[in-house]
DNA sequence: CACGTTCTGTCCACGGTCTGTTCAGGTTGT
DNA sequence: ACAACCTGAACAGACCGTGGACAGAACGTG
């Protein structure tokens, strides 16, 4: 699993930083620390791109090089504190792409866009700055005529899946666990996978189970995994109601969080602390603060 | 057993892999290891072709080739056989994997195992080997209350995102297309996935619209990327029986097969022919002849 | 303001490594 | 005879390492 070691040209490929700055820093400010192969090679780690991301989002700041170097260093690892987002340019174009290749029905384009973007950037942020927008997008084009029903259903199933393939992965060991579900009889997941990537971005291991989700299924997962949080979706507010009884019990013992659209509208009949739809990245960062 | 030996020109025909290229791949990584006839011609077996296939997989993934090599020798796979199917060793070890794995609610292991079968053999070959069996077991256990609804949902979840991964892929230009959805309010979209892998498998460009979806929107999308067959799902009777009559007008203007459970007891009312659930490797193959 | 110093990204030259491909000369099988 | 195979060697192009140089910006000082 850790042996995911690649050489330079590759980290430079993934992280947007050039060869020479690459090692320039390092003999300047020992910013990497990379193991050498038999023939001399520098072979970095997934680690090795965290942090020059976080010191590109530093320079970008405009904190000198050699002081980004030094907080990066002291930065250790961990610290997701880190906002490098996309440029707005390539914020449009990635929308441009999106737009037009999904409404012809085409994956393979978005698919390969999106692929490039996560190596660059986190998946947190890619979510963030370009699927989020586009899903705005794409509701927006919705309700006003503009975009078919095929389009809608089409689009937002590859990016549902494409989610879940950044938010699956078990954190690793030592990281907090959050088992994510949808109210029994919601079948609207789509905002609970974004939400699971970007939990999975603040460092923790997610288990999925997915739309219409008994309440008692939830509890047995998150009980079997130890999760110290369960995350519960509701957009329709028929389920919600129908499940308010049982997720009252299942608060008493479990710590239970629940967001969307209906979790919002009918805070009274909840006693915990609910997410905003609003703002993913807050919500999540809220929990992680809170748990 | 596996004495089918055979010489280095035949094993390049079965992989792609040029003659000189295996020859380079053993002289400096010691990645095959063949016997030699009596006059010192390399004589392959079976498990070679597969160790060559994990190799060219990993290559594909702009995974160094002395790395790569490096994981094939070590990952031993003792035996991956080829084409023809999955050794039966094989296929239960990959069994008690996902088992243990996913009912611990862990997709890592899973994951890793899936994604080298399929580095050696087909996403079609793998799913009927595998996949299909282990949601068999699945299915059978969670009848006898041996599998929580949790885990149920849990693997059938990642399977299904799973399957998704290697059933789109919008196919080469040339090649038939095909859209695939749910009846207008069926939420069982497994079935439908798996066929979908198996189309691919075919040669079949796939347009994967999802679950729930609008008699309309399924033929909005067959026009729009020329579809030369509609596939619907139907799991449950009451919403294949609700869209009957929608269903009947799109079968004037298009190619449509329904499938699943629904769709076999319901069979009287539909003019159509249909597939069996039971083979769904059958039921693609005689699709493509049909189409 | 003028000047020197430092910082920082970029570039170059030279040599080594990695890897797919090619060639030459000889052997085996049909 | 001819195709397929063997060995050993070499080659080309991409990639990487080290050390050094350089120009522009930032900064401090007289």
């Amino acid at each position: 699993m850790s042996d995911a070691l690649f050489r330079i040209g590759e980290l430079s490929r993934r992280t947007g930083v050039s060869i020479d700055v690459i090692r320039a820093w390092e003999r300047r400010y020992g910013l990497l620390n990379p193991s050498r192969s038999d023939s001399n090679f520098r072979m970095y780690t997934r680690d090795d791109v965290a942090r020059l991301r976080l010191m590109q989002h530093y320079v970008k700041q405009q904190v000198a090089p050699a002081r980004a170097a030094e907080l990066v260093r002291q930065a250790k690892t961990a610290s997701l504190e880190s906002n490098p987002g996309i440029p707005a340019a390539d914020i449009r174009k990635a929308l441009s792409v999106l737009h037009e290749s999904l409404e012809r029905f085409e994956d393979a384009p978005a698919d390969q866009l999106l692929r490039r973007l996560v190596g660059v950037f986190t998946p947190g942020i890619v979510f963030r700055d370009v699927l989020l927008p586009y899903l705005r997008e794409l509701g927006a084009r919705w309700e006003c005529g503009e975009a078919s029903i095929a389009q809608e259903h089409f689009a937002s199933g590859f990016l549902e899946h494409w989610m879940l393939g950044c938010a699956r992965r078990t954190g690793r060991p030592g990281s907090r666990r959050a088992v994510l579900a949808c109210v029994p009889g919601e079948h609207h997941s789509l905002g609970l996978t974004a939400f699971g990537v970007v939990l999975r971005d603040l460092g923790w291991g997610v288990t999925f189970l997915g739309r219409d989700v008994p309440v008692a299924a939830a509890r047995s997962a998150a009980d079997a995994v130890r999760a110290d949080a369960i995350v519960l979706a509701a957009v329709m507010p028929e389920p919600l109601a129908a499940a308010a009884r049982d997720l009252t019990e299942l608060m008493e013992t479990h710590s239970v969080v629940v967001g969307g659209p209906a979790a919002d509208r009918d805070a009274g009949q909840l006693p915990k602390p609910r997410l905003l739809r609003a703002d993913l990245v807050g919500a999540a960062r809220a929990l992680t603060l809170a748990t």
